[in-house]
DNA sequence: ATAGGGTTAG
């Protein structure tokens, strides 16, 4: 959730322009009319009735019943393989594209070199290499196109050195070579390399720019940094006259975007003559990788009333980016507007949605989206995982990673993080380290940094400090700065000042500029009474500047976005929150709660020096839902920061008083109050 | 028919 912390600020008050626009965009839509069924009458199974019915299913892409039909079709024309083998592709469905395979080879059918280059181009854009260097294998002639399909799939699994072999070996080569196998250095950051051999093409091949191959050579030039190599192709482009193509265009704004200003890309956006989706999407997507997302989502709704047709990548960088804000309104109309164009369950935009339901709270969406995917994806399973970690259900989160791997899908380095996390937020020490183990073990992956660092997260966290120690002592990388900060919040919570120092110390090298390393340490310096080193850990802040960032928590009310700010009495309803809060304060107390006054031990590393807890950028938002909704709705509170621990106490007996459910997502976590207890069971 | 834009965590 770095992005939460790194980028919401100024932006959330244009937040209500765009949902003004977006609220105008979407009802403008109209519904896609459904085509009542067409009346038909019984007929015989001929094989020209099963061919046309077959057809039809094509057309709506219902792949598993074709092929349901394919199976009862001895001898097929050639077209009908042809699009079975297309549909699989585009669906990335493997299993249906083995079936069709299956049939082809039964039927005794002698497949020719355009079905055996679709069954390649399938099996390699569905990842299954194996296969595809199977049919490569058998194929009795080849042409150019097979070779560059067979070699494009291998650079796109990032198997550059295959690749780089079957380049080598290849008979010929033309543009679709060289640029398969530039792109897969640019993709697989090996930018120097792609640089080298596209300057290499243009000294061995006597043609004109290919305006795919030079859009490679200006990502690699994007990648590197490196914006005097990129203006440099950028001139020859224009000589040679590709200056109106929108795919160079694309590869443009891209580079511009990425190591120049995001309005140099603008200024490129602009000039292009036809803009694409592909145009739309990467200037959209700038925009949101450089936090200016109302920028971005005001492009967004831009591009929906142009009329051209947003395709899955459009809609997996919008919906990413209400993820990271917890957007879930705008996230849920762009759901709407994917259901309404008939998007494609089996895309990676649906697993775009299982992660920005997650992100935003909203697990029991996460979850029905998921069910609706026929085949989910590892990064569908991996985000709700890890949704179900961070929203206080460990147990699921790891029922689903058993249930993946009974799946048959392999799990990468990302699955793990999320299945660790669970074991930390449950307190799992002993289940967490098991599957620690199990990472390269039994599933014959490397341990990642982040392993580790999840890992030292959950020793800490229950103070088993010295197996800690031992592992950072054995690891074979350098620890991070995410093991040391996870290190030093255990120290924190369990007291170890001596560890915490080593702890600080690292991090204070890695990234004097942080100010959490700073709070942390005056808190636990203030536990251990050292009132002394408190006041050098302010002044060593104070003589680097370094600032702690303001706190700030927001609410949806009726699709109107509240933020609020520590001791924030600009809001209009300021005077009824205010007077709420004391009323239940009153009440709190006489449940049992003692307000924690201690501000430098408890303000975890947020908020200015504030007195008044209940003036806390959460509490004002937690209590303006209560005020502003009817009773029983549940309240939904976004955090900045990471929460404060008297605010989460607090919380919990808010939500048994007013007898509400209350989430919190704060910049680690979902915290769900209910009945005055929180689902991370005092664990953040 | 093979080539530009995309997602998951800490």
């Amino acid at each position: 959730m770095k992005s939460i912390n790194s980028r919401i600020s100024h932006s959330l008050s244009l937040f209500h322009k765009n949902r003004a626009i977006f609220a105008s965009w979407f009802s403008s839509q109209t519904q896609i009319h459904k085509h009542s069924p067409r009346k038909t009458f019984f007929k015989p199974n001929t094989k020209d009735n099963l061919i046309n019915q077959l057809h039809n299913l094509c057309n709506q892409k219902r792949l598993k019943e074709a092929i349901q039909i394919l199976n009862q079709i001895e001898k097929p024309p050639a077209s009908l393989y042809s699009t079975l083998i297309q549909l699989c592709c585009q669906n990335r469905a493997l299993n249906e594209g083995k079936s069709v395979h299956q049939h082809i080879k039964i039927s005794g059918f002698s497949a020719g070199l355009v079905i055996c280059n679709r069954l390649l181009d399938m099996y390699a854009k569905c990842g299954s290499l194996a296969d595809a260097q199977n049919v490569f294998d058998e194929m009795s002639e080849r042409d150019l196109c097979s070779w560059n399909t067979l070699m494009s799939g291998y650079a796109k699994m990032g198997m550059l050195k295959e690749a780089n072999k079957l380049f080598d070996e290849m008979p010929e080569r033309d543009n679709f070579s060289w640029t398969a196998m530039i792109s897969g250095y640019v993709r697989f950051d090996r930018p120097k390399e792609a640089l080298e051999l596209y300057r290499m093409k243009e000294m061995s091949m006597v043609s004109k720019l290919n305006k795919f191959t030079v859009s490679s050579a200006i990502a690699a030039s994007a990648a590197m940094g490196c914006l005097t190599t990129g203006k440099e192709i950028h001139g020859r482009i224009t000589r040679a006259g590709l200056d109106l193509d929108e795919v160079v265009w694309s590869a443009l704004m891209d580079m511009y975007g990425k190591c120049g200003s995001i309005e140099e890309a603008r200024r490129v956006f602009d000039k292009i003559v036809d803009r694409d989706i592909v145009s739309w999407t990467a200037m959209i997507d700038r925009y949101f990788e450089d936090g200016r997302w109302e920028e971005g989502f005001e492009l967004f709704s831009e591009l929906m009333k142009s009329g051209i047709r947003p395709n899955e990548f459009t809609f997996a960088g919008v919906l990413n980016a209400c993820a990271d804000h917890a957007a879930e309104e705008i996230g849920k109309q762009v759901h709407g507007c994917m259901t309404r164009l008939g998007f494609n369950p089996f895309s990676f935009a649906a697993s775009a949605l299982v992660h920005m339901y997650s992100k935003c709270g909203n697990v029991e969406n996460a979850k029905r989206v998921f069910n609706g995917m026929p085949l989910p994806d590892l990064v569908s399973w991996t985000s709700l995982i890890t949704g179900y970690a961070q929203n206080g259900q460990p147990e699921e989160a790891l029922e689903y990673f058993e249930l993946l791997l009974k799946s048959g899908t392999k799990p990468d380095h990302i699955t793990f993080v999320g299945v660790l996390s669970a074991c930390t937020h449950a307190g799992l020490v002993d289940k967490g380290l098991e599957y620690f183990h199990s990472i390269k073990d039994r599933h014959g992956l490397t341990h990642t940094a982040d392993h580790y660092a999840c890992i030292i997260d959950l020793l800490a966290r229950s103070g088993r400090f010295q197996e800690a120690e031992n592992i950072i002592v054995k690891m074979p990388m350098k620890p991070d700065k995410f093991l040391w900060a996870s290190l030093l919040g255990g120290c924190r919570i369990h007291g170890n000042l001596e560890l915490a120092e080593k702890a600080a110390e690292a991090l204070f090298e890695i990234e004097p500029e942080n100010p959490a390393t700073y709070v942390t340490m005056a808190n636990i310096y203030a536990t251990a009474g050292r009132w002394d080193e408190v006041a050098k850990i302010r002044k060593k802040m104070d003589d680097k500047g370094v600032v702690k960032k303001p706190g700030l928590s927001w609410i949806e009310v009726k699709r109107e976005l509240h933020v609020f700010l520590v001791g924030d009495t600009t809001h209009p309803k300021s005077k009824e929150i205010n007077e709420f809060l004391v009323k239940l304060s009153k009440r709190m107390r006489e449940e049992g709660y003692v307000p924690n006054t201690n501000f430098v031990l408890h303000d975890v590393e947020e908020e200015q020096k504030e007195q008044n807890l209940s003036y806390h950028s959460e509490k004002l938002a937690v209590a303006f839902g209560i005020i502003a909704t009817p009773p029983g709705t549940p309240i939904k509170v976004f955090k900045n920061l990471r929460t404060c621990v008297d605010c989460h106490n607090a919380i919990k007996y808010i939500s048994k008083i007013v007898d509400r459910k209350i989430t919190v997502r704060d910049s680690n976590r979902f915290h769900c109050f209910e009945d005055g207890n929180c689902s991370c069971r005092d664990y953040w």
